[in-house]
DNA sequence: GCCATATTTAGATATTTGTCTAATTATATA
DNA sequence: TATATAATTAGACAAATATCTAAATATGGC
């Protein structure tokens, strides 16, 4: 959970998660898209893998990460529960 | 959006605002809960404030927070959005 | 085997963040 | 009006974070 809103904390891993929302993408074509260097974008996504936010697979050289989404649930349920409960206490 | 998330990144913060579910509550109320001095918790207070994530209501010297959800549904939409497109794709 | 390309790792650094203590402000009450 | 209580503000500081450059580690193709 703290991993999590960590994770979704900073813009440019939003911006990542967005990215792979659409289709898998190399570590070049997601740093292309940033005025940043490739090791930061690098340390984005490690950070993003631990969180298991994402996914990597090896093809030659290059790597292709994969957006996961199970663990969002996770902060899905926590904010309706927010949500939720308090507008129960409205009534 | 980047806001919220700051917000939502510190266990503190986010404990708070499960409190808050429950029913509104004074700072003393609060800080009582954390072993941490009433400056940190006012600090914390005033940051989720100014996210829109709690409102304050004087009393005579106490000061009154409750939750306050609209800007939840933001976040929601966000992660909604990152799942769901993901899901689509996956057909 | 050597060179080029893709990515990660290491180490340095400036900024942001959460916490504390001390001081201030506002309100209640004796 | 003086004192006590509730909360915020100010200032200092250590820890966490995001970034960079330089170096290391694959892998592919000649």
């Amino acid at each position: 959970m703290n991993l999590l809103f960590k994770a979704l904390r900073d813009p440019t891993r939003r911006r990542i998660l967005e990215m792979l929302k659409e289709r898998d993408l190399t570590v070049g074509e997601i740093s292309d898209a940033f005025a940043m260097t490739t090791p930061s974008i690098s340390y984005h996504l490690d950070l993003l893998k631990h969180t298991q936010l994402v996914s990597a697979r090896k093809n030659g050289q290059f790597v292709t990460y994969s957006l996961e989404t199970t663990v969002l649930d996770e902060s899905l349920g926590w904010i309706l529960d927010l949500i939720k409960k308090r507008n129960g206490k409205r009534k």
